[in-house]
DNA sequence: CGGGGTATTGACTTTGCTCAAGAAGCGTGG
DNA sequence: CCACGCTTCTTGAGCAAAGTCAATACCCCG
């Protein structure tokens, strides 16, 4: 099935954030998903508009993209196969950003109003996209810490330290080592810096053996000094608890 | 009631958010609260904890901060009045960060039972709260904007304009004034700068004629020119948009 | 082979940081 | 009521991180 396919990244992700009733991944799989393929940079959702879907990220990497008015860009989300991108826009009346292709990516997008039957109908679904959403909102609080108080080096350590981290956990890298499809503008919008810094930056991480990073591949060649330098604890990307719907056992198991 | 008392806040907030049924009042209402008062500083959740209840602000503000190896300080996020803190601590296995009082501040606690049970029993209190989540999520992004993209005279200026939007949304603040309980040092760690730059970047925006910052009392005596300034636009604040429950009738109505 | 975006590097500028010292504000106890 | 001590605020001076500008090299692709 072509739906099959779509929804296969969203099935991993949200076994991964608790447990998935085989009527609620029936539910999932019976959704009507649009895919799209968009190039290198180009827009998914734009700022300004008024979504009647949401997407998903089927294969690739999207980023969130915020435009200031000097025409300068600051990326505050990146989002990887399995990722629910817009899901908020369930909640909003317009975007206050927009969303656009890392590299080539390939999209699923389902209409508002089947997600919104969806969330009628299963409580449970509703409780894992809330997950879902404070998991990003998680991701964000480190994006902020690390924006206001790491310095470059420290700042892009901690990028990469938090993508193998998530890419691996859905199964998508291994052996420290996976592909940003990103130029060093992109990768300057993400840590607010210039690009000529980022290229300096890489730079030095490379120099000091940290990493290897050819063309768009980064190799971690020493994970824990990485870690060490972004002061990384992945600990915020690991939020499982309680399965909702047995909020007696998973109380007690504490 | 005392409980009354420390839901009103968080009642008021939800109405701004969509439609609170009779049923779903009482309920809020039927919680049981546990109301405390923090002083200056005071940790309200500790980084590392797992807490076992959730906290709303009654009164006063909380910051979420997180600690840097050096001792560094970030704040992540302001709560206001009728915030509900640390709802995603239901979601949650460890706080990642601290809650602390940014002056006296009143904040009610709800045992994570009660609100799993609340939940599971309305699905609607959970679509509120799910938006509650996508809210401040909107609000971190704004940040990392911020964070990554303006100097400091506009991070400064869009902070004040943020707080006062959002105060002035809750019935909190008029006239273009209200009192910020923080220290400079408080206001370096929510923007990313030293204390010093703080000082400075402030008497420059009152040097301006933009602002008046008396003790901890603000008034902003030129709304347009600092929205401009700080390239506010409050739109990401008022993420109101369609009832749940009655899908049909909001798609309609667009 | 040429063109466009990307990467790299150098030279110089700017923003914001650090260190340091003094002033002001405030709560507490004598 | 004042003196003390603590924190916060304020200001100056010098420094460091990151930005800007600009030139060149690279690389992919048509």
């Amino acid at each position: 099935m072509d739906s099959n396919d779509a929804v296969q990244p969203l099935l991993t992700a949200l076994h991964i954030e608790g447990t998935l009733p085989t009527e609620d991944e029936a539910r999932l799989r019976a959704l009507s998903f649009r895919t799209r393929t968009f190039g290198e940079g180009e827009t998914i959702v734009a700022e300004g508009s008024q979504p009647t879907e949401s997407c998903v990220v089927v294969d690739g990497f999207a980023a969130r993209v915020h435009f200031m008015e000097d025409g300068a860009r600051q990326v505050s989300a990146i989002h990887i196969a399995g990722d629910f991108v817009d899901l908020h826009s369930l909640h909003l009346e317009e975007m206050d950003h927009e969303v656009s292709a890392l590299g080539p990516c390939k999209v699923a997008s389902v209409p508002h109003e089947e997600l919104q039957h969806l969330v009628d109908e299963s409580p449970h679904l509703m409780w894992l996209f809330w997950r879902l959403t404070v998991k990003d909102a998680a991701i964000g609080r480190a994006w902020i810490s690390a924006l206001g108080r790491l310095a470059a080096d420290q700042h892009l350590a901690h990028l990469v330290c938090e993508l193998y981290e998530r890419l691996n956990a859905a199964g998508l890298a291994d052996d420290h080592r996976f592909s940003l499809p990103a130029t060093q503008i992109d990768l300057a919008d993400m840590l607010g810096l210039s690009s000529v810094h980022v290229n300096r930056t890489i730079k030095l991480l490379c120099e000091r053996g940290l990493l290897d990073w050819q063309q768009r591949e980064i190799q971690i060649l020493r994970p824990t000094a990485l870690k060490e330098l972004a002061q990384f604890s992945g600990e915020y990307l690991r939020l499982s608890m309680s399965e909702q719907r047995s909020p007696r056992r998973a109380r007690v198991a504490r």
